[in-house]
DNA sequence: TATTGTTATACTCTATAACTATA
DNA sequence: TATAGTTATAGAGTATAACAATA
């Protein structure tokens, strides 16, 4: 147990799995709600509060090119708001608007209306499996 | 245990998990690579043999427009074959073309090479409850 | 020189809606 | 009428590369 083969066939279950559960979730959003992208975004802003672009393009794993793109998108919806940071010219401090706020929080609540429906018919046992699965699944994303 | 409060701070850790994985595997993509919707159809294509169109589309929970786009891309690449069913003059029969075959198996390994090198480091425990919470996510993903 | 961020360009992926062809 | 598939259009999300401004 726990041989090349084991470990390999547990790679492309778990890759297939994640993959699936996530088109699910994509598939799941109701017209005119953000995309997974900016709705991330958000919600590192309303967990974490202002941040630099550098910030939250580590924090997604995408170029600052296309974080910045993101970002541009939500300023222009007015759900952010950028300002120089006065102490370094070259930072952009970035911060959620009341609107942005507001939709932020109603947004992350609406995400999980779907997904927690679905676990409420799971055992307890199979929510604590999951509830292990994701801190490992988070320790494999953040290297 | 298992209150209203604890599933649904469940729900956002798994969705917030999944998805940050889920950017990761798109983050270690190397340049030229197919993406991963063309690569998921190459893969279905592969476990399941000759498919039609609307299969597909079922399979990825995307639209007939979106599967019809991915697949004219693969057919320009000259990873599939579509031919008309004889036997139903609507549908489109989707084959993998033997470098389709081969670009499926060897995207499926070295996807998952980086997926390996990091289960290796897991104990036996922790890679039973990922098993598990693969199979558990399938079951959300499939409703 | 290095870092921070923006912009231009191009590609993937997706949806909707209008359409053709077949059943 | 209903089903299978295509195409046109639009938009989100991403990358790369060239760039400007600041450190």
């Amino acid at each position: 147990m726990g041989g090349e083969q084991e470990v390999s066939e547990l790679g492309a279950e778990l890759r297939t799995a994640i993959a699936r559960i996530y088109r699910r979730f994509r598939s799941e959003r109701a017209a005119g709600e953000l995309g997974e992208a900016a709705l991330s975004v958000l919600i590192s802003l309303h967990k974490q509060g202002t941040l630099t672009l550098t910030e939250l393009s580590d924090l997604d794993r995408v170029t600052a090119g296309s974080m910045s793109q993101t970002i541009t998108r939500l300023a222009t919806d007015g759900l952010i708001q950028r300002r120089r940071d006065t102490a370094d010219g070259r930072r952009m401090l970035i911060e959620l608007t009341p609107e942005g706020e507001r939709i932020a929080i109603a947004a992350r609540a609406h995400q999980h209306t779907w997904m927690n429906a679905r676990l409420a018919e799971f055992s307890d046992d199979e929510r604590a499996v999951l509830r292990e699965a994701a801190a490992l699944m988070r320790r494999v994303a953040d290297d």
